[in-house]
This record gives C-alpha cells, sequence and structure tokens, in this order.
DNA sequence: GGCGGGCTTGACGTTTACGTAAAGTGCCGG
DNA sequence: CCGGCACTTTACGTAAACGTCAAGCCCGCC
C-alpha cells in the first residue's frame, strides 16, 4: 500500500495556500473527485496529486478547462482512436505554444535582469549627479530596448 | 531619423493579431497612447515596440496594471531613490516568479512529451491489442506519474 | 444542553479583459 | 451629393475564477 493517508479540505487548502472555495470549485468544475465521509469531502494522495498539476497548469496559464482536459487524459484508458488523435493534435499545439512562452521567459528575464542593473546603477549613484556618463549611457540603452521593435 | 512610420488601429491590430478594441482598450488603461491626427489614432514606432512587449507580458501571465507598472519604469528619468528601491524590490520578486515559473514550464514540457510519446504508441497500437506489453506499461507509468505526489 | 469549530450547500458579488452594439464623424470615389 | 468605409466614443454585456455572505448540520466538550 502507497500510504493512504487523507486530507480534510482545510488541510489541503492549507499545506497548498488555495482557499476551501477554490477545491469546492474545481470539483464542481470536475477537476477533482475527492470521496465523501459523509458530507465531508476526504482527499486521497491521488487528489493532491492532481491538485499539484492543476496549479502548474494555472502558474502555466492555462484555463481550468484545459487542464480538466490534460488531466483526463491521464484516465484515458479506453480512448477511443479518434479521441486521442484530437488529443495527441491538442497537444502538440500545447507544446508549441509552450515553447513559444520559454522564449518569452527568456527575453522576460534578461530584460529584467538588466532592468534590475540598471536601477541599482540610479540608485547607487550619488544624489546630484544626473548627467554622470553612466545615468547618459543607461538611458541610452533604456531607449534603444524601447525603439528598436 | 530612425524610421519614423506610422500605423493606423486597424493596421496595428492585424499585424499583432489583436482587435482594434483591444488597443483602445489599452490605451484607457495607460499602457499605450499613441498620438492623434485630429481624432484618429496614430501609433508610432515606440507605440509599436510597447504593444510587443504588452503582450508577451500578457502571454507570461501578468495582468494589465503590472505591465503597466513595468513599462512606467522604462520612462523613469526622474524616479526619486525611494520609488526606484520600492520597483527594485517588485522585480526581484518577479524575477523569482519568473524564475519558479521556468521550472514549471520545463516540467510541463517533459510531462507534455511523455504523453504525446504515451498517445503516439497507443494510437500505434493494433485495434484489438490491448492487453499488450507495451500498453499496460504506460498505463503502470501514466499511474505513476499520477500516483507519485 | 449550549457552544464553538469545521464542514456543507446555495446564491449573489467582484475583478479582469475585453466583446458588442449604438450612434455619430470624416473622407473619398463615383 | 451619396454611399461606404474606417474611425470615434459611450455604454452595457460577458466569461473565468473565485470571494463572500447566509443558513444550516454534525461533533466534541464543559
Amino acid at each position: 500500500m502507497k500510504s493512504d493517508r487523507t486530507w480534510s479540505i482545510s488541510e489541503l487548502s492549507r499545506e497548498f495556500k488555495v482557499t476551501p472555495r477554490a477545491l469546492r470549485f474545481y470539483e464542481d468544475r470536475g477537476l477533482l473527485s475527492p470521496a465523501r465521509d459523509g458530507v465531508n469531502r476526504v482527499f486521497s494522495v491521488r487528489d493532491r496529486a492532481r491538485l499539484k498539476l492543476i496549479l502548474r497548469g494555472k502558474r502555466l496559464g492555462f484555463q481550468l478547462q484545459e487542464i480538466r482536459e490534460m488531466l483526463d487524459l491521464y484516465d484515458m484508458r479506453d480512448g477511443n482512436r479518434r479521441q486521442m488523435e484530437i488529443a495527441l493534435r491538442n497537444y502538440r499545439e500545447r507544446l508549441i505554444a509552450l515553447e513559444r512562452q520559454r522564449e518569452d521567459l527568456d527575453a522576460a528575464v534578461a530584460e529584467l535582469n538588466q532592468h534590475i542593473h540598471w536601477l541599482e546603477a540610479r540608485i547607487a549613484e550619488p544624489e546630484g549627479s544626473e548627467n554622470s556618463a553612466v545615468v547618459r549611457a543607461f538611458e541610452l540603452e533604456a531607449r534603444r530596448r524601447l525603439e528598436e521593435a
């Protein structure tokens, strides 16, 4: 047995820093389907793992419905060929989008770093030296980044 | 002179595949401020560059308000030390978030690739062989990815 | 047996990022 | 002069992802 631990809704929401409301919402939308102890929700290891995937998907900008579809594919024991082919096409598109996103991410990280250095330098400058060479250089650089398409 | 070409709202929206409505909205929220020819908007090279940054920010999951703040920093000629320090702190937080996002991205890409291979293999399987060794292996793998926290 | 804490299910409210329809202006070719 | 087209503003509508009550159930405890 692989650890049959369970969690209450508040335990799980505390652990992942989401509200209980969010977990109920995910269930409502079919992304989670915890067991019940009477009327209370009981989350298994599997539910917890799915929640992790849900939150990762969210951080990556997917919509809940898309995340749901991705999760459903994990459970696709019986999927017919047609369904699987459609899923495959969607997945390939998503992969391309993710690779595009990675490029954006790299560019943004680089730009943010530049910007941080720029700010650090301007902060380090003594108060009155607005026209120092370094400041002008940075301003030039900033403008270049903005104008160059 | 660095190419003083200009664009109309529909030209620009076509080029970047957004609606004119979106561009007006960005102006309304202070992310763009195109010039005017009479009443009509005229977008410069600079506006176009800002739009690029806006769209990248969006793809990375930033909100328009956050993107606006980032753009404003590009124009911060006069920012006082206090403002710049606050901006610097925010930027560092964002950088960390972006790095976190990159981990998510890498994990998601890897998982998507696995999933695609899995689907490809299942599709390639002849129709009736539901219990072949490869299928069972893949199912095991899928379940492992779900259960293992 | 009354009380607090945690859980439940509605049901309505809120924010973001636009969509969409209405009503009007300016210009250009025929 | 008249359509048609591109553009404008104003204003209301909408989808997603919850937040925020409200009202009530159950359970352990003093």
